[in-house]
Parts: C-alpha cells; sequence; structure tokens
DNA sequence: CTCGATGCAAACGATTTGCAAAATT
DNA sequence: AATTTTGCAAATCGTTTGCATCGAG
C-alpha cells in the first residue's frame, strides 16, 4: 500500500508547466512559472518545491559545472545523460545510461556498489563538427 | 620549440607541496600552503593559482555536487574518475576512464565528439558493503 | 623602471534560512 | 484550530574582482 504523494501547490503547478528533458536553473523555472500562472509563489519557493520534486524522483539535478544547478522532468526513477555541444549549446540527451554496463566491472574491481552517479560531456556536436570547429 | 613555463610563486609552492590523488577545496589547499610555508600567499591568490594550475593542465578540477570546486594534482593531460563512498566519505580513484570506449560509439550514434567530460560515481565501498550499509 | 604577483576588502551570485503572515485541511 | 506553504529579507558560502602595493628582473 502506498500513501497518496501530496505535493505542494508550487510542486504541481511546475510538475504542469515543465518540460521533460529541458534544464533549467531555478531563476528560469521561477520565471517562467510566473508567466504561465501569475499567482505561482516566489523564488525561495521554487527552490524548496525542487528539493522536494528531486527527492520524489520526479526531477533529476544536474550539474553542468557553471556553477548553478540545473534541473529536468524525468520519468520517476528513471535518469540519463547528456552531450553538451561547446560552440552551438546544443544538449543531446542519450537514450541509454553507459553506465550501467559498468556496475558489474565495478564490483569486481574495485568492490564498489555504485547507486548514484553524475555524467556530463563536452565536445562538438554533429553540427558544429561540419562547420569545421 | 615549447616556451620554458613560468610558474608564479604560489603555483609553484602549490605543485611542491600537494599530493596526487587527494581531492582538496581551495579553503583546504590554502591552510595547508600557509602550513607548509609561512610565506604562502592569500586566499585569493590560491583561487588565481588554480585557475593557471588547471589550464595549464597540472591540477584537474571536480565536483561532487556539494557546491565548491575540488582540486587534485595529476599528470599532465591525464584524468581520470572517482568512486565515492557515500557512508565513509572514502574516495576511490580509478585507474581507467570508462568513458573512452564510448567515444566511438557516440560518433556513431549521435555525431558527438567529446572532448570533456566529467564522471562522478556515489555508493559504497567495499568496506562499508561488509558491514551491510 | 616595468610588469606581473599579491593583499585586502568589497562585490557577487546562487542558494538557504528565519520568522511572521497566509492558505490549506 | 492545527498544520503546511509562502513571502520577504537577511544570512551564507564559495568564489571573483578592483585596485593599490609589493617585488622580481
Amino acid at each position: 500500500m502506498e500513501t497518496k504523494l501530496k505535493l505542494p501547490r508550487s510542486c504541481r503547478i511546475i510538475l504542469k508547466n515543465m518540460r521533460p528533458h529541458e534544464l533549467l536553473a531555478a531563476q528560469e523555472i521561477f520565471t517562467r512559472m510566473r508567466a504561465a500562472n501569475p499567482k505561482y509563489p516566489g523564488l525561495s519557493t521554487t527552490y524548496r518545491s525542487m528539493e522536494i520534486l528531486v527527492k520524489e524522483g520526479f526531477v533529476q539535478s544536474v550539474d553542468l559545472g557553471d556553477g548553478e544547478k540545473l534541473y529536468e522532468l524525468v520519468d520517476p526513477g528513471e535518469h540519463h545523460h547528456h552531450l553538451v555541444c561547446n560552440h552551438c549549446g546544443t544538449q543531446i540527451h542519450m537514450d541509454e545510461c553507459a553506465i550501467e554496463d559498468l556496475r558489474e566491472y565495478l564490483i569486481e574491481t574495485y568492490g564498489f556498489h555504485v547507486t548514484v552517479h553524475r555524467l556530463e560531456m563536452f565536445g562538438a556536436c554533429e553540427v558544429c563538427l561540419k562547420k569545421k570547429f
């Protein structure tokens, strides 16, 4: 038996208006939610909401290394990785998780059991490669 | 012909006193350098130095997601990844780079050419696994 | 003398927090 | 009425920057 999950209003607004596969900073989420719904709460509430949504598995938080956390809707329990083009900024979402195959190897070699991981790759996308960047 | 690299004094002190395979925050580096050498410059110089050392390839900067950058001596050009135990905090350094094998696959599948990547894995180390954490 | 290195304090930017007011149940 | 959510401003914290001074070549 699972208790029905009760999310605050702000979380519900976010879930309703945030699109999957879009990496957004808290600031940006706040701005968009306000635009979509003038009665949407303030910025600090956004931070509080994202914390809840991450914990509940609705949102994945991603760190691209530029000093701010980015958030992204995911199918609960799922996660994936990003290929970020350094030239045009395009973000490609990998369908598969590159680490899955590594799991067993890491247990055998290091005795280490991976539960969470973070992987981001940077480089050049197809288009920019052709432009000879 | 390569120009002889001239590093500021603070960088030289850091290279001399920092141990390989040890992840340290700027604050921590500052403290240690001061301890090793009372004439070592201040904290802001440490930040400026790390920037140089990263750019020159002496140091790798790592983000474990807790809001501060960590720095680590590396053999120039090299890089590697970390297995961080969530229970005891142990950091295991992987000898190999798990991503190398992925490179070709990503080019074929996504047309994406990876130049830089970030990979950190979190979970339970051998010791903590045995403790049934 | 000239230029890069440094010190110091202020600025910054994202995030967090404290507490009182408002809304939900 | 009790509990949860929110607003707002202030506090945090790591990091960066401006600018005057110091020091090596």
